[in-house]
This record gives C-alpha cells, structure tokens and sequence, in this order.
DNA sequence: TACGATAGTCAACGTGGTTGACGAAATAGT
DNA sequence: ACTATTTCGTCAACCACGTTGACTATCGTA
C-alpha cells in the first residue's frame, strides 16, 4: 500500500465533506428563511422530498428515510404544526392516514429545489462547471447510494 | 444567471456530499470497531481529536467544538465513562478540571488517523489521486472551513 | 479587601431516534 | 362466514445531544 501523504492527511477528507454539505444547507435554509420560510428546518426539507407530490402514510415515510414509524410520526406531527403537511383519513383503508402536502409544502419544497439550482450553479462559477460535475461523478463512484438516511442526529450523535 | 442543466438537479449536490462523509465514517467505525474500539460515535472522535494531546478544559472544548461549555462537559462524561478521557484537578487552578487523554484514547485516535489515511487512499485508487487532491482542493474553496463544529445532531434536527 | 470575571455543574427543557405494547382494521385461510 | 395473522398508527418510556439559566467556588484585579 502506498504511503499517506503527510501533506494530505485522511482525516481531512471527511471534514471537508461535512463542511460542504453544511454550507449547501446553511446557504439553503439562509435564503429559504428570506424568503419566507423560517421554520423550516434541514431535516423537514428532507422529509418533504420524502413525502413527494403524491403524499404517503407514516410507515412508508419511515421507510424511504430509514428510520422507524414512530419516528417518522414525530417528524408528520411536526411539520403538520408547522403548516407543511396535512393528515386525511383514507376512505379505503381506515387504519392509514394519508399524508400529503399544503400549498405552503409545495411551495417550500418548491423554493428548495431553485435555490438548491442556483448554489449549484454558484459553485460552477467558482470552480468550474466540469469540476462541480466531476466531483459529483467522484462521489457518486465512491459512495455509491441511491438514497437517503434521514437518522442523522441519531446516527451521528448516537 | 445560466439555465440549471436537468439532468444535474442542484438539490444532489448536498445528498453526494453527505453521502460521502457517511461513507467514510461508516467506514471508519467498522474497522475501529474490528479493531477493539466498537463504543467510539462518530461524535466522540471529533470530540477526542478536539481534546488534542495537550488536553483541555470543559469550557475551551466547548469553543474549540462550537457547543457550550455544558455541552461538552456532558460529551467529557460520556469519553470518561468509557474510557477515552480522564479528569484531573489543575493543581494551579482549582476551578478548571484538566481533561486529558487515557492510553486508551490516544490508541483511538492514532488509529482513526490511520484508518483515515487508508480510506483515502482507497478513493484515491478508485478515482485516482489527483482526483481526490482535486475534490479536497475544490470543497476547499466553495466551503472555505478551517474548523469543525460538532453540533451536527442539534443542527441537523433543529 | 471587595468586586467582577471565569470554570464547572445542576436542572429544566426541546428535538430526534429507539424499542415495546396496544387497539383497530384489513387480509388470508380454513 | 368465522377465526387467525398481518399491518397501520399511536402511546409510553427511554436514551443521546443540544440549549439556556442559575448557582457555587475560585481567580485576578482595582
């Protein structure tokens, strides 16, 4: 195996993800508040994709996001407090609830995916749009995942 | 402002991002675990690496990390209680309660480093070194951090 | 000496995640 | 048709991590 470059130490490579992850959600949520949307927190941007244009139930939320159902019940709760998601009965399975977006959803979620466009479009002006893709080809070669895992604080902290 | 290409949505910037540095951190703890540390979180290594060789206080970890000072007294418990840290009183302030590293800690962290280096190496392997130099080189720029903030899980969540 | 600043801890609280247990409702099987 | 099993959602208890506020003990200085 070759030797680590000591000018380049490994550590450094995890650090600097995060940090380019937080400063996409940060630039994110900065602009998301300006315009209007100031509760909205790094987590419900997630679920909110999560939850998508046709809605779901609680278990199948959990699902896509890797968490359980009880957990994903508590993020529904919340953003239904908020004003982002509504609850309705399903007249052909009492037991679901379906979840489904507001008009105020939509609009947050629309708003994320133009800002999160224009970040994007930002680095490229920094760096060069053949950067900005090949670090996205470079990651998705070594990271290789299709979705995502909402358990973050969970994860992380433990 | 250029038109945002379709096929390259802003919003899978952040989700690459945070891809890789869970890969890598996953990756981390299998093998520190394979190799007798299975209790270190993702967190305590930050935490430990923070503490540093010198040692620390409760209050200047706290800085060092971005948290309060309860914050970190709390995350010093935990590492004392498993291990990693030990407390001793500053014979020439008997207010500041000196945190340094057990034998145990310093073995954590020596081998997190390594094993660090060795992922790296890894991704260098598969995308080629100058491809890695060229990533770090890139989120250096757009995300321009000298420090860590280990905040993540209260962040993340809200 | 008296006073302000600092270190550490306790307590209360909020957010997120987990597991276990439960009732209600749908589905499958005899 | 009538059980038996599975599934959905929720409640309750618990843990980890973060926060702010309050308090004691100690240091440093005017």
């Amino acid at each position: 195996m070759a030797i680590a470059d000591p000018s380049r130490p490994g550590y450094q490579l995890p650090l600097l993800l995060l940090a380019g992850f937080r400063t996409l959600i940060d630039d994110l949520h900065a602009e998301l508040a300006r315009q209007g949307h100031p509760e909205l927190r790094p987590l419900h941007g997630f679920a909110l994709q999560a939850v998508g244009a046709d809605g779901t139930t609680a278990t199948e939320l959990g699902q896509r996001l890797g968490i359980s159902k009880q957990a994903a019940g508590k993020t529904i709760d919340r953003l239904v407090a908020i004003g982002y998601l509504d609850r309705a009965n399903d007249p052909r399975d009492a037991r679901r609830r379906l979840v489904t977006m507001t008009p105020r959803g939509v609009d947050g979620l629309r708003r994320s995916a133009e800002i999160f466009d224009q970040l994007r479009e930002r680095w490229a002006e920094t760096l060069g749009p053949e950067r900005v893709d090949a670090l996205e080809d470079d990651l998705r070669t070594v990271a290789a995942t299709n979705w995502f895992r909402l358990d973050v604080p969970g994860w992380f902290g433990g």
